[in-house]
RNA sequence: GCCGACGUAGCUCAGCUGGUAGAGCACUUCACUCGUAAUGAAGGGGUCCCCGGUUCGAGUCCGGGCGUCGGCUCCA
């Protein structure tokens, strides 16, 4: 057989060879330094066999910021931590450890609670690991035998693994230490000069909080010490420049126990406060909003009919009222904008309608959830509400995409584009759901933007085109939503005569 | 809410095994008038997050709470 290198040649193989033949056959030195194949776009195990006319790609140890190449080296790496965790803790049960951005992690499931300066301890297990040699062995078991092997050993997530595990199943085996994992891994653990455990965290089984919290810890690896200490670095470089250090540093606020969550602007923060508060008002006008202002507290009774009451009530600031009346301080401004859009008889030739107000919400956020300016307890938010026919949907749409591209470009914000459907928990029907997500769907691709779905992520009351950006440190953050609505408007009985003399239920976008 | 850590002067931080608080920067005054963070001298400034406990005595130990940070979960 016959596979096809990067320089279009093609290179004779017997059948059945691996990436490795492969590299052998080139040449012993890249066979030595050889870390993975990556075919299309692909990466595969050294040592999985070859198709004929594949086309390949050998990375090795020089290919020190090719990110598959770090994935390989990281991936591997979690599997020395978690060798050297069930070495120094025995009857600790592991549960994955998957390379991320900058890095990787592992689960497990301590007998005891460990502290941070457990991580010390590990490490040093983890570069005795490395001073010692290690390399990976990696052979295809049934799913049967794979059972078998991890109830053996008590290892009960693994087993759960197991039965949920698509395609293929695949041991990696380095020293004493045996995991199930899909691969590809490095050959042995030569190519892994620096690795550092960077944090200790809690993190449930497959993410959800109803299962056990299983104990996490993170670390990064790379190909040498420079490499790591670059990386460091770059975290110093981003410390000094984390806006909760230039607030402080510049005068621009503070934060205060006196009111979690709650910033304080000073006289210089202000300065750029408003600023942004000229851009968006010029900007709306130009686009035809128009300005309102609607009450920060509402009768409960508001909130039981937008549904926020049954949803959110845990998160939302009460007020006592008279006798045996309840205030919420309102966390959005929908409902403010659905009132103000029935206080009046509406025309299909008033549509469509742009409410737009910066009005300060409020969200009792659950324990341990905020982060400086960008998750606050007391948010000004840019809002607006669009009431629309149905065919006027896409167009208002379009504003919106074009208006969040232009603000976000403005500031040198590179914005990722998500599309998040239904949730479990929605009103409405399937039939509506298909509707509104099928707009918002047909308008991403009609202005040929590029997007990923997030599936089931959507509001309560509607689907919604999420805007996310990405910080320094690789956390991802959401910033504008585009929201259709197809039950609020319901809820509050809006309407508006039509052309046939009947009244219509508006969309709000 | 959960796991881990932290909470000392305006800011950044030190304070070992418990004995009534320290530094640098900033601030004030004086001297120097010296050209772009960083001259000298003197000085002011702290309920050591809060509450409770142990102790003759707690910033330091223990318990609870609040807040902040790294994550998980959540995010209308």
């Amino acid at each position: 057989m016959k596979v096809v290198l990067p320089d279009s040649s093609e290179l004779e193989l017997p059948e059945g060879a691996t990436g490795l033949d492969a590299a052998e056959a080139i040449g012993p030195r890249l066979a030595e330094q050889a870390v993975l194949v990556r075919s299309n776009g692909r990466v595969m195990d050294l040592r999985a066999s070859l198709e004929d006319g594949q086309q390949i790609q050998i990375l090795t140890t020089r290919d020190t910021d090719d990110p598959d190449a770090l994935y390989v080296l990281r991936h591997s790496a979690s599997h020395l931590l978690a060798e050297a965790v069930r070495r120094l803790y025995p009857g600790t049960k592991i549960a994955i450890g998957p390379p991320v951005e900058n890095g990787f992690y592992y689960d497990f499931e301590f007998p005891e609670p460990i502290g941070e300066d457990a991580l010390e301890r590990i490490e040093e297990e983890i570069r005795r690991e490395l001073a010692e040699g290690r390399s990976w062995n990696r052979e295809e078991v049934s799913a049967e035998e794979a059972k078998r092997y991890f109830a053996e050993q008590g290892e009960d997530y693994k087993v759960e693994l197991v039965d949920t595990a698509e395609g293929p199943i695949t041991f990696y085996t380095q020293g004493e230490f045996t995991d199930l994992c899909r691969g590809p891994h490095l050959q042995d653990s030569k190519p892994i000069k620096a690795v550092k455990l960077t944090g200790l965290a809690g993190a449930y089984w497959r993410g959800d909080e109803h299962n056990t919290q299983l104990t996490r810890i993170y670390g990064t690896a790379f190909f040498s010490q420079d490499d790591l200490d670059a990386y460091l670095h770059r975290l110093d470089e981003a410390k000094r420049r984390d806006h909760r250090r230039l607030g402080t540093e510049l005068d621009l606020f503070h934060l205060s126990d006196h009111a979690p969550g709650m910033p304080f602007w000073h006289p210089k923060g202000m300065v750029i406060w408003n600023e942004l508060e000229d851009l968006r008002r010029r900007e709306n006008v130009a686009r035809g909003y128009l300005e309102v202002k609607t009450p920060l507290l509402y009768d409960v009774d508001t909130w039981v009919t937008s549904g926020h009451w049954e949803k959110f009530r845990e998160n939302m600031f009460l007020v006592p009222y008279g006798e045996d009346r309840t205030l919420g301080l309102k966390p959005m401004n929908c409902p403010g904008h659905m009132l103000l859009f029935g206080s009046a008889l509406r025309s299909y030739r008033d549509l469509p309608v742009r409410y737009a107000e910066a009005s300060t919400l409020h969200r009792n956020e659950r324990a341990g959830t905020l982060h400086g300016l960008l998750r606050v307890q007391h948010v000004t938010q840019d809002d607006a509400h669009m009431f629309v026919t149905p065919d006027q949907i896409e167009e208002e749409i379009f504003g919106c995409l074009d208006y969040a591209t232009y603000l976000y470009d403005l500031f040198g914000v590179e914005a990722r584009f998500e599309l998040s459907t239904r949730p479990e928990n929605k009103l409405g029907t399937d039939e509506e759901w298909d509707f509104t997500e099928g707009a918002l769907r047909s308008a991403l691709e009609r202005r040929g933007i590029e997007y990923t779905v997030n599936e089931g992520d959507g509001a309560f009351y509607g689907p919604k085109i999420d805007l996310h950006m990405t910080d320094v440190l690789g956390r991802s953050w959401q910033m504008g939503t585009i929201q259709l609505d197809s039950q609020m408007p319901a809820r509050f009985g809006l309407t508006y005569m039509g052309e046939d003399n009947a009244e219509h239920t508006p969309y709000v976008i």
